[in-house]
DNA sequence: TATTGTTATACTCTATAACTATA
DNA sequence: TATAGTTATAGAGTATAACAATA
């Protein structure tokens, strides 16, 4: 068995008691859970979960400025750096300074960021589209909008999936 | 301002894009925002998120195996060994080696590992009954619920705070 | 003076494999 | 042979502070 098993049986009879029902706690359990999900069907593409945040950020918002970049993605600024010389040395990120303010550093895709973009692009809402676990689809749908209140993130109207059984519940 | 601001004000006007809709990076966000108001108000106690799941969960399954401790918490062994030691220098637990079978290790509070999580529980029930952002209890609830379903832990019901909305859900 | 990004350093956590002692 | 825990090592991510350029 791989190590750190139990990715399915989950709990092994263990009692959680207050950690049960600690926000932080389940989180953090799921957010482990979820990563493992991508590495395990998306993993071989070779992209890294933050990286992958980072292009689809960019391709998003073309000549978003680096430090907005890291604060909305809550990495460091100082990790932002290394991040985006790594993916500018891959030949998929350019930078620019603006003439209004050349202390900063605008961020685009070159060409061959958008093609992978592109490339990743269905693999990943495929993925997306698995990736609940137990819930069905409507559960999967209120876990993430309740994740956006708590995070204070819009729904994005003009984002994918637009499932209609997401406005239904209370 | 602190460095990774933007814990409050959020998106900074940053389209998301498909990540909108992304069960892992919501889960991500999610839960470097409630480490982050871990830190903020409990931080003090000088115990880490991680310190204090084990104490915890050894406090609720005395004699619980190391490995079993590790997967779950999804933390990997080798790690585990090392936390583990720490907290046993710290003389918070202690360990045996059960007679049925000599390769495995029980964990057990000391007394001193009990006081503890006797000091902390208070702050931490109170931190949680307050890390809900901007959800209402409610909302707050259901959420924790649907994490407890994506991750297949049970409800816990000799856990605490048993709040009755909880149930009325769809 | 304050802010943006950079550099450097140290630390935590993770991933992996080899090792022991037991089974 | 397989399993539980340990050790060692490398790498990724994080936290922090000092710095240069610009505002």
């Amino acid at each position: 068995m791989r190590d750190g098993g139990g990715s399915d049986d989950g709990t092994l009879g263990v009692r959680f008691g207050p950690l049960t029902d600690s926000l932080g706690f389940l989180l953090r359990l799921g957010q482990l859970s979820a990563f493992e999900a991508y590495y395990d069907e998306i993993g071989a593409l070779g992209v890294r979960p933050g990286e992958m945040s980072v292009l689809f950020l960019v391709a998003e918002n073309p000549g978003v400025r680096q430090g907005v970049l890291a604060s909305s993605l809550r990495i460091k600024r100082a990790h932002m750096t290394k991040m985006i010389r790594a993916m500018e040395d891959a030949g998929l990120v350019h930078r620019t300074v603006p003439e209004d303010d050349r202390r900063s550093v605008e961020l685009w895709l070159t060409a061959a960021g958008r093609a992978r973009v592109a490339e990743l692009t269905g693999p990943v809402l495929a993925h997306e589209s698995r990736a609940q676990g137990r819930l069905d689809q409507r559960e999967a749908a209120q876990l993430k909008r309740l994740l956006r209140a708590y995070l204070n993130i819009p729904e994005d109207p003009s984002g994918p999936g637009h499932d209609p059984l997401e406005e239904s519940g209370s």
